[in-house]
DNA sequence: CAAAAGACGATAAGCATTATCGTTTGATAA
DNA sequence: TTATCAAACGATAATGCTTATCGTCTTTTG
């Protein structure tokens, strides 16, 4: 029974070591457990959040050591960012329906017009319960000169 | 002429007039430069970058004025706010490919997948120069839970 | 197994944003 | 128009989230 354990310890320690080979990462002990724990996770929770949570299977882990690894994962490709927009408010002052464009190198968001954009979903409709005021799209890619580069 | 320069003043303050009337909440000359300031900048300038450009018509605003009122602005409708997501970091662990219900009261996102929101857009298409790798779509609205209140 | 590179933890520092508070301004009614 | 009062303003301290720094410890690799 212990020998089975061990096994399937082993095995998911090499699944890891092996996620981080193929993304270019050194593995450790923390960022396996941070990454164990994110999975087990639902929704979006925050860093903090997290922390909390890895904090429990390891007690001596810093923030810090979540931030970093959090951006790691998301730069080698692991995870992904939920929101690509810049950190600071932004607000629409552009009152015609729009959505946009993000390059995902410089960042640039440009507005797109609804028609021009060509998407129109089945509009104003239920799904799950939930009630639609309006639908806002991001459509992620490489601007026209990020693609020069 | 300086009749007319101040009859247009005068038209373009009753006219801001209004706009806070409709909105419900007061005029002040912070308000109305502040106004006419952001509906004349380009893109989804920062409140910093916005603050910079007001301090030119009124030196004596403070940042704390900017942000309050630029809140002011989103709560009472006048502007949109352009992200809807919580303001920390937030990571996609669900690998299937999915999208975004916020809920614009408690602000709750969850995850809708890429069929069941029913929207096939022409993907991988080009649009101004602009070369696509994916859609994001956030669909914004009121939770089940939202509307029983 | 030893050296070099990289990661860790603790914590200070850096921005963006919000709260506080005394002063000033705008809305309302006399 | 002016008095009154609520609301907004400006200055700045405080907060919250995130990043940078740095000495120590762990992986990697040869």
């Amino acid at each position: 029974m212990l020998i089975v354990f061990c096994g399937i310890l082993n095995f998911v320690e090499q699944t890891f070591r092996q996620l981080c080979a193929d993304h270019g990462i050194a593995m450790t002990h923390q960022r396996q457990v941070l990454y164990e724990v994110m999975q087990g996770m639902e929704g979006h929770p925050s860093p903090e959040e997290v922390y909390a949570r890895v904090k429990k299977k390891v007690p001596a882990i810093s923030l810090a050591t979540v931030y970093k690894n959090i951006h790691l994962f998301v730069e080698s490709g692991v995870f992904r960012k939920m929101s690509v927009h810049h950190g600071s408010v932004r607000v629409e002052m552009n009152s015609k329906e729009h959505h946009h464009m993000v390059c995902s190198r410089c960042k640039s968001i440009t507005d797109i017009g609804e028609k021009e954009l060509g998407l129109s979903p089945a509009r104003r409709k239920l799904a799950d319960g939930f009630l639609v005021e309006r639908y806002a799209v991001d459509v992620i890619g490489l601007c026209a000169k990020c693609q020069q580069t």
